[in-house]
RNA sequence: AGGCGCGUAGCUCAGUUGGAUAGAGCACUACCUUGACACGGUAGGGGUCGGCGGUUCAACUCCGCCCGCGCCUACCA
């Protein structure tokens, strides 16, 4: 057994083991092992910005688990990726440069998004080695590189040939800041201040009509004028038609029950497209469309004289003109919530252009189910998924009309207009580099036209497992690790991550990409907000928390809330943390100190504490594992850490002391025994909560003899079956119950513990003579320094409760030689 | 407005299928330097379990309504 140091070297010393770990690989996977394999598709992480602790929360409470499965005798297969193209790449190197993509050449821009990637994926590699993930680095893989684009694009073509894609002009929402159409899952609400105006309209027999509108500069898109069918104010209206300020535009009046009278007039206008609803009555109505937004954000010829103004300036414009023509009956300021871009916060508008989609609205009941045979952690997640896929009133449209990401492999023919798709061999393509090698399949064509948009960055990032798996590369990969068995991630992506992915799945293999899904938190900033990176409050660097902490102690952190919990950064916890590491450092330390002369494997004497403590010990086997098993990483947690603290410090090691030092040999190695399997069992499940702290103590004790190459590679404890019941349980108890009553007195008193008991008695349920408890009796007499059983005398203390009784006579206290003092 | 979750000691959180005086850590009080650990130990104070009603022999736990907070979705006339 190596020197145990006196202090545990933390930062210093995880370092160490987490270069060990990664020269000795090992955290790799075996694809030719025997054992059950347990893959992991981890999210692959934006490269939109710095990383903030509420990403190491989520990240760390599934490493947790990871670990738990490696010691249950998994093969794991645990890869990392990054998410490193399309549009939250391309505005983050925007404002990295401040440059926009459109004045750089294509070539130039895309090369400044990788190199700058690079960077940020150095970073992100780093703060995962420094929490001491266990990672297989030889797995690492990003969207954009070759193979990944490659499988992306099969991934197209797959859903194309099975009429799962398909190309048509219809609404979508259209970001003109990003100039580029974004999928229902990119938009987000904003609390925006607007103005709620008046308009005077009037109907083809003169009758005036007031509508109040809060967009006046969609005047020139209006198609409709709707009311309630059974508002008696416009009864007599129905029928006429209506003629707009302004621009004299005569358009129907119409009646839908959508209408809802209570607001503004009750009259409606209805333009194309000022939100879902005209869409919705766009549709069911056959009304005409008038777009009189471009894709720069601009009015159009439509809006004759308005023609060249963006929305906002449009919108000011018009009300003035409405004003100075006595058009404009009232204004009054509200606060209204608006659909904005997630990326720029910029608000959306609905377009009609020609864009891709992949089929969604139409299989709803489908990707309901196939959520539904995953096992969600926890259950009621599920929920969110459900309601999201419900709720969904877009097909997914996947165009972008952006420089940086997966082209689409296809052309269109110039001469008949039809899509050419590119060929599997020619994958990854890019269209605007390439051409097709033989002419138009459909008309024989030879001139093209290449698809200049790019995918949305989730139609990569949502093949992960395919990625993972190198779907249609040519080898087995996919067979052995699909479906994964776990998909860990935050609750804020179900609708993205969890949803885009489960739909990939289905489609390219019939059935959901995950056994499990583990759904974690957010971590929360001190003012209870979600912690993003547009409100700017993620507060301190993970690295310099983790520099400031170790990463163990904020390991013990995230492992602090019970799974799908909010929870606060807290100081607080990271000092409990740090107490743990000492406590179960000098624990260790001390265990070990009474273990010198035990020869692993022998055994000896056992009294009633050491079969308390293992039957205790079985318990919380039994108690972490199930927990563990559900995901309760930090239930397991709290368990064994009382256990620990508690059962294990508190009373086991101070009572087992006096039974090594002083014991029968044999007593002595029955007891290190015990000590020996209560320590290396407490360990290994501290194990993936604490991997460097228990790695360290394991390598310089216990690995001599237990000889696993690493703790993290040793087997989880299992219940050996040690039990006590009936009398010995209770004999065990009341034993406990004896040292509980003797230091209480000694505390009443004001005494301290050591001072010494000169004359003592008590009395139990069971005969004076009984063998069990007076085999443990020399244990606790020791510990409590009773220096002898007396049958009568005048105690000092009396102590009564059932079942047990005792009297005290206090010794005199012995006087320290000064050399023995503690130094200060 | 709908969905999901949360509301337990001053703070951060446990309390698994309803069952005796509701738990832990921090903080607080008193005492104790005990042979690993004062980043320790022993004892103690502190809670109308958000509110109201219901089911039950029994409710922190189940049901209904309400209030507060968070997230997701909807609401742009």
């Amino acid at each position: 057994m190596e020197e145990f140091p006196k202090y545990y070297g933390g930062l210093e010393t995880e370092s160490l083991w987490q270069k060990r770990w990664e020269e000795e690989g090992i955290y790799r996977f075996d694809p030719d092992s025997s054992k059950p394999v347990y893959s992991i598709d981890t999210p692959p992480p934006t490269v939109s910005g710095q990383i903030h602790i509420g990403h190491v929360f989520s990240y760390t409470q599934a490493e947790i688990m990871i670990r738990y499965f490696r010691m249950k005798g998994f093969n794991i297969f645990y890869p990392f990726g990054f998410d490193d193209n399309g549009l939250p790449t391309e505005r983050f190197v925007e404002k990295q440069l401040g440059v926009s993509a459109a004045s750089l050449p294509r070539e130039e821009f895309i090369s400044q998004c990788l190199e700058i990637s690079k960077n940020i994926e150095a970073q992100f590699k780093e703060l995962w080695q420094s929490l001491g993930f266990s990672v297989d680095w030889d797995q690492l893989y990003s969207t954009i590189e070759p193979s990944s684009r490659r499988i992306s694009q099969r991934s197209f073509l797959d859903l194309y040939k099975k009429g799962l894609v398909q190309k048509k002009a219809m609404p979508a929402l259209y970001c003109p800041f990003c100039r580029t159409t974004v999928a229902q899952a990119e938009s987000e609400d904003k609390e925006i201040p607007s103005q709620f105006v008046d308009l005077l309209f009037h109907l083809d027999d003169g009758r005036e009509l007031i509508i109040a509108t809060t967009r006046p500069e969609l005047l020139p898109a209006l198609v409709a004028v709707f009311v309630h069918p059974d508002d008696p104010r416009y009864k007599e209206l129905h029928g006429h038609s209506v003629r707009s300020p302004l621009f004299d535009r005569e358009v129907p009046l119409l009646t839908d029950g959508k209408v809802d009278p209570e607001k503004g007039t009750g009259a409606v206008m209805c333009c194309t497209f000022g939100d879902t609803t005209d869409i919705e009555w766009f549709n069911t109505h056959s009304l005409p469309l008038r777009q009189v937004i471009d894709g720069a954000g601009r009015l159009n010829e439509l809006a004759g004289p308005y023609q060249g103004l963006k929305v906002s300036e449009a919108r000011t414009k018009i009300k003035d003109d409405l004003e100075a023509a006595g058009l404009l009956r009232g204004r009054k300021e509200i606060v209204h919530s608006v659909n904005v871009h997630e990326r720029c916060g910029k608000e959306i508008e609905f377009l009609v252009k020609d864009q891709w989609f992949i089929k969604i609205l139409d299989k709803k009941e489908e990707l309901i189910a196939q959520g539904d045979k995953i096992h969600w952690f926890p259950d009621f997640m599920k929920e969110r998924y459900v309601n999201w896929v419900k709720d969904l009133k877009w097909d997914w449209c996947i165009s972008r009309q952006r420089k940086y990401g997966v082209p689409f492999p296809l052309w269109y023919c110039k001469s008949c207009g039809q899509v050419v798709l590119a060929k599997e061999e020619e994958l990854p393509v890019d269209p605007l580099q390439t051409l097709p090698k033989d002419p138009c399949p459909h008309c024989g064509g030879r001139e093209f036209l290449p698809e200049a948009d790019v995918m949305d960055t989730w139609a990569t990032s949502s093949v992960t497992p395919q990625i993972n798996g190198r779907w249609g590369e040519g080898d087995d990969r996919l067979e052995k690790i699909f479906p994964m068995s776990l998909r860990p991630q935050a609750h804020d992506i179900i609708r993205t991550w969890a949803f885009y992915t489960i739909v990939k799945s289905y489609y390219h293999h019939g059935q959901a990409p995950w056994k499990n899904i583990m759904i974690s938190g957010h971590s929360l900033a001190q003012n209870r907000e979600k912690i993003s990176k547009s409100k700017g409050n993620a507060g301190v660097t993970p690295a310099q928390i983790i520099k400031n902490n170790t990463a163990d102690t904020v390991r013990y952190w995230a492992a602090g809330s019970r799974l799908g919990m909010d929870t606060f950064f807290s100081e607080e916890v990271l000092k409990n943390g740090k107490r743990l590491i000492t406590k179960l450092w000098n624990a260790s330390k001390f265990a070990l100190m009474n273990l010198e002369n035990y020869r692993p494997g022998t055994t000896g004497k056992r009294n009633l504490i050491d079969l308390w403590i293992l039957a205790r010990l079985d318990q919380l086997v039994e108690g972490t594992t199930q927990y563990m098993e559900k995901y309760e990483y930090g239930l397991a947690l709290s368990t064994l850490e009382t256990f620990f603290w508690k059962d294990l410090c508190d009373n086991y090691i101070e009572l087992v002391k006096g039974k090594i030092k002083e014991g029968t040999e044999e007593e002595r190695i029955g007891s290190q025994e015990v000590l020996y399997k209560v320590l290396w069992t407490t360990l290994r499940l501290f194990a993936p909560f604490l991997p460097h702290v228990t790695e360290e103590i394991y390598s310089l004790s216990l690995k001599e003899n237990e000889k696993h190459r690493s703790i993290h590679l040793a087997p989880w404890p299992e219940n050996e079956g040690f039990c006590l019941t009936g009398e010995d349980e209770k004999k065990s108890l009341f034993l406990l119950r004896l040292v509980d009553a003797i230091r209480k007195g000694k505390t009443e008193k004001k005494l301290s513990l050591a001072h010494p008991i000169a004359l003592f008695r008590f009395s139990s349920p069971w005969p004076r003579e009984d063998s069990q408890i007076r085999e443990a009796l020399p244990t606790i007499f020791s510990l409590l320094k009773v220096q002898e059983e007396a049958e009568r005398f005048e105690p000092d203390y009396t102590f009564q409760e059932e079942g047990l009784s005792l009297a005290i006579k206090w010794g005199e206290k012995e006087e320290k030689a000064p050399d023995q003092q503690r130094p200060l």
